[in-house]
Order: structure tokens, then C-alpha cells, then sequence
DNA sequence: AAATTAATTTTATAAAAATAGAATTAAATA
DNA sequence: TATTTAATTCTATTTTTATAAAATTAATTT
């Protein structure tokens, strides 16, 4: 079980009403499945399988006496996840599996034809970062292109390949040097 | 909104594997509606509708923004139930609406003082409940006793001896016999 | 003003989870 | 060994929740 998918799981052994009872009976003392069926006033198949949502978290542990099963709250677990909470690297973790491209995937599908010439040029700022960041990558790292060659490779998807210029340095994904100098692409800094 | 309710709404916000990556997304940056959709291929209406329960937890804020609206994570709210969970007085509290007895010691700590006798009788009936089954206990089941007896017991608590006894047969406590007769205690039936 | 866009709300449906009765298991005692 | 008892597992049902399409709202741009 990765984090995410233990933290998932600990949400969800808490999120129902009469869990949280039997986690706060719990707290206090053991109790047999039959005394939380009277006190919560449920069936004991019930409280059964909520003990068994609350055991495959961690929270609460059988112990066997006779043929009474007492359980007890592991409260240790809880103060772990509470602790695991308030380290500020816990919460951004659980962003990792999404897929950071996708917004830009979309924006792309939605602005170039098929034939790979663009659409027109997007009014909105994040849709329009989405396409230069696309655009950009026709040019390496590290090398000088002069207007021209800029040009040219700009018309290849839009005709007011002034704009795209001007923009590409707007958002800082390229610099020119001089008036009708030359352009190269720089390192984008972060902000999406 | 009770505390229990609280905590309850916290988990159940917490408890989906869509919206721990929508609180994990938010950790790094504020995103709006559309962003998040592309970024959990989900539609908007379905972020939307979990935005909603995490604004409901107080987990997340929105800020419009033109015609978009930025969420951020409230990550105060997240560290303040981190610590009430670390706080050993939390659980215990959450069986407050199911410990059947605890309500029977509040009101016995209220209307009993220090010497052991009545303050006074109680006009509420689940509070008068509460302290007739306390002092119905000095009563042996299964045993009669004259009323000159049971007069000298409750006296011991409250001189007035008359709506003790009256009250107790009222409530099913007890049970008498004739005009002058005997009393003898009954099972309590359920109600609490 | 008309058209576009993001977000929400409404409505409907599909999926997940809570509940309890019945059947089963395991342990204790008569 | 047979019976009783507590707990669990199985099965069926009800309730809750996640999902998205469609309709609506609100703000922006043309």
C-alpha cells in the first residue's frame, strides 16, 4: 500500500458517523463487538465490518479472550497520520501520480488542427502559455536564431508570426538581443 | 456544526481519491475548475461538486478571478485538525453522544452535593430519570419494603419523601402494594 | 448587443458503501 | 458430544456518493 493509497484509507475508515463513535468509545475502553452493537445500537454484523474498515487502517487492533473479541483503539496510528499531516512535504506528495501535462494536452488537442497549424492564438493567458510552451520546443537550448529563421518557422503554424515573437519574450520563454537582432530560448520559470 | 459533525465533515471531504489529488494540487499552487479537471480528466462538474465538499470542510477557498476561480488550500484548517486529533482529550469525546451512562454522572454531579444529599429535585424528566435510577440502586430487587423504610432511605437525601416515592412509581422504578403498603423495586424498562 | 467562456446547479445514472438477516465458524460449557 | 454463545462471513437491500450531461448563471471579449 503506497502513501497516498494509506492516507486514502485512513480518511476513509473515519469518514462515517458511527465509526467515529467507535473509535471515541474506543478511547476510553476496550469493548466486545456485542457492547458496541447495544451501545450504537446496530447490528453486530455492522459493527463487524465496521471494525474491519477501522483494522485494515490500523486504527483498531482484536485481542482475542475466550470467545469474545475485545478491541482496542491503536492510537498510536492516529498520532502518526496527525504527525504526517503537519510536515508540510505530506500534502504535495499526494499530487504526484497526476499527470502535470494534461491541462496542456487539452488546451493543444483544442487549438491545432490537424493538419498542425494553429487554430488562432488564445486570448486567455494560461491557454496561451500552454501553446508557446508547446511551440518553443522546436528551438534548442543554447543556440541564436535570427528573426528570420523565427519567422519561418513561426508561419509554419500561424500567419501574425509578430505576435508569437512578441510573446514568446512576453511569458519568457525566449530573449532577443538588438533591434533587429536575434532570438534563443531561455529555461521557463516556473508558474504555469 | 458540533464538533463530532466537524471532524466527520473532515474525513468524508478527505475521504475520495479524487480530492486528496485536488488537496495535493493545492499544496503546490492555487488552480481553477478547468485546470483541475484536464489535470484529473474529470469533468468540471465533478470538480466542482467536490470544490464544494472541501469549501463545506473549510479545506479549500475560492478567489474569483475575472470569470475564474482560483482555489487555495486552507492549509491552516488541515494543521488545526491535525492537532486536535494529537490532543488526547479529542477521541474520547466523540462517544459523548453514545456513552449511555455519561449523561446519568453530568446530572448526578449536578444535583448531588459534596455531603451526599439532593439539591433538589430535578423538574426535567430525563434528569429526574437520571437521579431516580440512582437511588433506586439502594433498593434490593426482589424484596418488599414498608413505606415507613422507604421513607428513611429517601430521607437520608431529600426531605421531600412523598414525590420521591410518588415519582418512582411514576417512572416504573418501583411498584406498590395497596393503600398504606409495601414498595418493591422493578426492572427499568428500557427508555433511558 | 452578441458570442464566448468558466463555473455552478440541476438532473439522471452508475458505483460504492452501510445495514442487517441468515449461514457459518470457533470457542466454552453442560 | 451436543448445545450455547460471540463473531465473522455471505447475501440481499437500501442509502449514499461520484460522475457527467444539460441547463443556467455570470463575467469577458468581440
Amino acid at each position: 500500500m503506497d502513501e497516498n493509497e494509506e492516507l486514502l484509507t485512513f480518511f476513509k475508515a473515519l469518514a462515517d458517523a458511527n465509526r467515529l463513535k467507535i473509535v471515541g468509545l474506543l478511547a476510553r475502553q476496550p469493548y466486545s463487538v456485542e457492547q458496541l452493537a447495544a451501545l450504537l445500537q446496530v447490528g453486530a454484523s455492522t459493527v463487524s465490518h465496521h471494525l474491519t474498515k477501522l483494522s485494515e487502517a490500523g486504527l483498531v487492533m482484536a485481542q482475542a479472550h475466550s470467545y469474545y473479541n475485545y478491541y482496542h483503539l491503536q492510537n498510536e496510528k492516529i498520532q502518526q497520520v496527525a504527525r504526517k499531516l503537519l510536515d508540510s512535504t505530506t500534502l504535495p506528495a499526494l499530487s504526484a501520480e497526476v499527470d502535470a501535462n494534461a491541462f496542456d494536452r487539452k488546451v493543444i488537442a483544442n487549438y491545432f488542427l490537424p493538419d498542425g497549424t494553429l487554430k488562432a492564438l488564445p486570448s486567455q493567458q494560461k491557454k496561451m502559455r500552454a501553446v508557446l510552451r508547446h511551440l518553443v520546443q522546436r528551438f534548442e537550448m543554447g543556440r541564436k536564431y535570427p528573426e528570420k529563421e523565427v519567422n519561418e518557422m513561426f508561419a509554419q503554424f500561424h500567419e501574425d508570426t509578430a505576435s508569437l515573437r512578441r510573446e514568446m519574450v512576453g511569458y519568457g520563454f525566449m530573449q532577443r538581443e538588438g533591434g533587429g537582432g536575434c532570438y534563443w530560448r531561455i529555461e521557463e520559470k516556473e508558474e504555469r
